[in-house]
DNA sequence: TAGATTCCTTGATTTTAATCAATGCCTTAG
DNA sequence: CTAAGGCATTGATTAAAATCAAGGAATCTA
C-alpha cells in the first residue's frame, strides 16, 4: 500500500528503515471509488494525497456552470489545495476521483509534526513542491506562448499517460478548451484523416 | 542593501543575528540598469535573484518573435529559472530589468552550502516556493476559467503596483493578449469613457 | 528644442475558437 | 438484450480576439 509513496520519497531523499517506520506511523491509506470527493469547494483541505493507484482530478467551476481541470494526478503524484490546506481558508477546488483509487493521506497534524521532527520530510517536501512549481511554470508558459496545437503536442511529449487515459473533453478543460475545439486539433495533429 | 531580503526572511523564519551575519557572506549584492539582461536564454542560470529595489521579467520569444512574459519581480520577489538553476541546463527564461534595480544573488554554491549548513534557509526556500507555487496556480486557474475582464480585475486587485509601475502592453503579453485587446478590455473594466 | 521613440488608443478586417446542433459509437445499467 | 447516457466527431453559425493600420500623446535624448 505505501510502497510507491515511499519509492517516490527514497528517490527524492534516501530514508533508513527507522525513518521510513516513523513516517509511516503518520499516514493514512484511503480507498476512493470512481467519482467520489476528495474535498469540495468551500469545504477545509485536511490532506495531502498521495497517489497510489488510480487517477485524480482537480478543478472549478466557471460562471457558465462548466469544469474546468487545474491539475490531474495519477500514481506517484501528489494532489490538495495547497492554500486551503496550509492556511485553512475555505478550499477553492473540487478534487475527485476519476477512477477508482488508492490514496496516501498526511493530515495537518502529521505534516507539522513530521516538519518538526523528520528533517528529511522538509527536504522531501520542498523537492516535491519545486517540482510542481516547475511544472506549472512550464505548463502557464507554454499557454501565453504557444499555438493550441504545439500545446496538444507538448501535453501528449510530457504526459502520454494522461492523454492515453483520461476522457478527451477532460483534456480540453484542462487546456481551456472546448471539447470541439480540441477533437479538431487533434484532427490536425493526430495525422489528419 | 540587504534590508528588504531579511526582513522578508525574518517574517517567515526569524534568524537570530549570527544567523543572520552567517548568511550574509554568502550573498552578493548586484545592480542593473534598466533594460539590462540578468539571464538570457540558452546562458545558464548561475543565480537565484531577490529584488531589492526596482523591477525585473522573465520572459520567452515565441515564434512570432514576440515577446511573452512569464513573471514580473517587483522589490521582495523573487526571481530565476529556477529549473536551469537547479539542473544546469540552458535556460529557457530571459531575464531583464524593467526598471534600474538592485538585486541580492544566491548563486548555486551557495544556495548548496546553506541549504546544508543552515536548517533556517531550507524552511525558508520552501515557504518561498510554496508561496510561489500557490500564486502560480491561483494565475493559472484564472486563465482557464474566468473570461478576460475579470482576469484583468483580478490582476489589479492582486498586483495593483504591478498595473501602475508596468507599462501596459507587458501587462498584455503577461496576460497572453495583445496590447490592442488589453486596452478595449481597460476601456470596459476602468469606467467606460 | 527638435526629433525620435515608446506607448496607448481607436477603427476596420480577418482569423480563430465558441456555440449550437446533430450523428454515431461505445459502454453500462436495468 | 435493450435502452440510456456518456463520449467524440463534424458541420454551420456566431462571437471574440488577432491583425493590420493609423494617429496622437508623452518621454527621452541629442
Amino acid at each position: 500500500m505505501y510502497e510507491l509513496f515511499f519509492q517516490s520519497f527514497n528517490e527524492k531523499v534516501p530514508l533508513s528503515p527507522e525513518e521510513q517506520e516513523k513516517i509511516k506511523t503518520y499516514l493514512t491509506p484511503k480507498k476512493l471509488r470512481k467519482k467520489q470527493y476528495l474535498l469540495q469547494e468551500g469545504d477545509l483541505c485536511k490532506y495531502i494525497a498521495f497517489v497510489e493507484k488510480g487517477a485524480l482530478k482537480s478543478y472549478v467551476i466557471d460562471e457558465a456552470g462548466t469544469e474546468r481541470i487545474t491539475q490531474f494526478a495519477l500514481e506517484g503524484w501528489t494532489i490538495s489545495d495547497l492554500y486551503s490546506f496550509l492556511t485553512g481558508e475555505p478550499a477553492t477546488y473540487t478534487i475527485d476521483a476519476i477512477e477508482d483509487a488508492e490514496l496516501i493521506l498526511i493530515s495537518k497534524a502529521a505534516h507539522e509534526e513530521l516538519l518538526q521532527t523528520v528533517p528529511k520530510y522538509e527536504t522531501y517536501i520542498r523537492l516535491q513542491i519545486t517540482g510542481a512549481y516547475i511544472a506549472l511554470q512550464r505548463r502557464l508558459t507554454s499557454i501565453i506562448s504557444l499555438p493550441i496545437e504545439e500545446r496538444y503536442k507538448n501535453l501528449i511529449a510530457t504526459y502520454p499517460t494522461i492523454v492515453q487515459r483520461v476522457p478527451q473533453h477532460m483534456i480540453a478543460s484542462y487546456m481551456g478548451l472546448t471539447p470541439e475545439t480540441l477533437s479538431r486539433v487533434r484532427g490536425r495533429v493526430t495525422g489528419r484523416k
